[in-house]
RNA sequence: GGUCUUGUGGCCGAGAGGCUAGGCAGAGCUCUGCAAAAGCUUCCACAGCGGUUCGAAUCCGCUCAAGACCUCCA
């Protein structure tokens, strides 16, 4: 299909031309969640932003190694000198192992991706599996002489590092006005380090005795610093030069700033060809996270039960929301435009199920005409252009719109398979589904009743509607509501649909 | 204080010098026991003020507003 695809690199500040370094061979790695609570709304977003890269990318044909790996260690809770991870603190608060902790929260965040429809990762490392490549290479940076012990803890020398490279390449930061407006709190606090130079950062962390997330270095018992677990993993899995790395915009300073530092200076290359960095999810103007306590889990959308829901969001519901706008636009979240996006994902639906029980026939007295062939083929050729200017979901999802309006006349039998010629037919029954199952990976969420019942109850209406009964009419009508479906009647037949209220 | 981003119709959200975005909501028509749905038609825009240009929502400047990062955060 068209070629040309171009991505929104970070560190060029530009759309560029997507070429991996190995065709057709491509390695993705994306920044994973840290499992100590549930994943809300904002770790929605580059999972499934992420998930479409993936799904496209192989739908062009490469071949795609795609890690995401799981935090599960390291993490600090306030500042380095406190010197308390946060699947510890967690742990001790409730009074179980911290491993029990983060593993509860990776099945739940599994659970809940599947939910999305997220493929899984092919590789998904976890930070406490990856405790001695983390230590091979910061005694490697240490040798390098980028890399300096204190009473057993290990920085990272950004000082160092800057004289010969550039740290802030990718933030476009210049060092020497990192700290030029930092507020006298802030200085105070970084003087009493025991760093050489407040932006250095922790490559190994000495643990306090009470400290229950701990492994034995060469630098005595503690814990890997926040960023050298993707330095390490990735380089494991994909090699110290890869095409793709992802993650939200927050994590591009410090965290991938960091990265680049490490693996550039051990490795002597910035480990990502390109950086991909999703926008935030926001509420009320303000950006959703953790921090903030404005977050809403995902669990409570598909529930409901959350203050400011006014009521349940599918998963599909969430995942067609997040794909309607850009990955690098904030995404504001609100009631209004949940529930928009909930109509629009269900109209979608009805017509992917109906498309997809269509097949084409051609009585001789019809012949086709070239007018909706033209006009398939142009909304196939909008949504491959839209994916191929920086995952465009947004407007590849309106060219999906205009295919639906196609499945929509047929539907009412307006016009007939006939018209658009066999050409037509099969192009926009397979190009349709292709597009929305594979690439953007929207699912029906089938009703909890088998097919079977539903067309039985649906024999059922047609019967009390031939003898008009419209009482019985009226009940059946109700009966399918409440289970979120919606009877149609067509001039020669009845089927059934998604409600889309 | 520094770096950067954004401001689009009732709501959400693309686009990016001249050509319909799209979704949701609203109005009308067709269809219908009533509906529902769909189709067709239609209303409603580019924060403000200047400038560049034959032409600006799109480029430049200023003003106002909102936000992100500089600390763990997707």
């Amino acid at each position: 299909m068209p070629r040309g695809l171009y991505v929104y690199n970070s560190l060029s500040r530009q759309k560029e031309i997507f070429e991996p370094l190995n065709a057709p061979f491509v390695g993705m790695y994306v920044c994973g969640p840290t499992v100590y609570g549930d994943a809300h709304l904002g770790h929605a977003r580059p999972a499934v932003t992420f998930d479409v890269i993936y799904r496209y990318l192989i739908h062009l044909g490469y071949r795609v190694r795609y890690v995401r790996n799981i935090t599960d260690v390291g993490h600090l809770e306030h500042d380095a000198d406190e010197g308390e991870d946060k699947i510890g603190k967690k742990a001790k608060l409730e009074q179980v192992e911290p491993m029990e902790i983060a593993q509860l929260y990776t099945d739940r965040y599994h659970a809940d991706m599947e939910r999305l429809n997220v493929c899984k990762p092919n590789i998904e490392p976890r930070a406490s599996g990856h405790i001695i490549e983390q230590i091979e290479m910061t005694q490697q940076l240490i040798q390098k002489g980028y890399a300096y012990e204190v009473n057993g803890s290990v920085y990272f020398d950004v000082e160092k590092y800057n004289q010969l490279y550039r740290y802030g390449i990718l933030s476009g930061r210049v060092l020497d006005e990192l700290e030029a407006g930092a507020g006298n709190e802030r200085r105070q606090l970084k003087q009493q380090t025991e760093k050489k130079n407040p932006h250095d950062f922790a490559l190994w962390k000495k643990a306090n005795p009470e400290h229950i997330m701990q492994w034995q270095s060469p630098w005595g018992k503690g814990f890997p610093g926040w960023h050298i677990e993707c330095s390490a993993m990735s380089a494991k899995y994909l090699g110290e030069r890869f095409d793709i790395h992802g993650g939200g915009m927050d994590l591009l300073f410090p965290h991938h700033e960091c990265e680049i530092a490490q693996s550039n200076a051990c490795f002597g290359k910035i480990p990502a060809k390109y950086w991909l960095h999703n926008n935030m999810v926001t509420i009320n103007g303000q950006k959703m996270g953790k921090s903030l306590g404005n977050f809403i889990t995902l669990r409570q959308f598909f529930s409901g039960k959350h203050p400011l829901l006014e009521q349940p969001y599918s998963p599909m519901t969430i995942r067609f929301f997040i794909l309607q706008s850009h990955y690098r636009s904030t995404l504001d979240f609100s009631n209004e435009a949940l529930k928009a996006a909930s109509k629009g994902y269900k109209r979608l639906m009805n017509g992917l199920k109906y498309i997809k029980s269509l097949s084409f026939s051609a009585p001789e007295s019809v012949s086709p005409q070239e007018k909706h062939l033209l006009e398939i083929e142009e909304a196939i050729r909008q949504f491959y252009q839209a994916m191929n200017d920086d995952f465009n979901t947004a407007v590849a999802i309106a060219a999906l719109f205009q295919m639906l309006k196609k499945i929509n006349q047929l539907f009412v039998g307006q016009i007939q398979p006939s018209l658009l010629g066999e050409d037509g037919f099969n192009k926009l029954k397979n190009y349709f589904i292709t597009f929305t199952e594979d690439i953007l990976g929207l699912l029906e969420e089938k009703p909890m009743y088998p097919e079977k019942a539903i067309q039985l109850a649906v024999q059922h209406y047609a019967e009390a509607k031939q003898a008009k009964n419209y009482a019985k009419v009226d009940e059946i009508r109700a009966h399918f509501k409440e289970m979120g479906l919606v009877l149609r009647d067509m001039k020669d037949r009845i089927e059934w649909a998604y409600d889309e209220n």
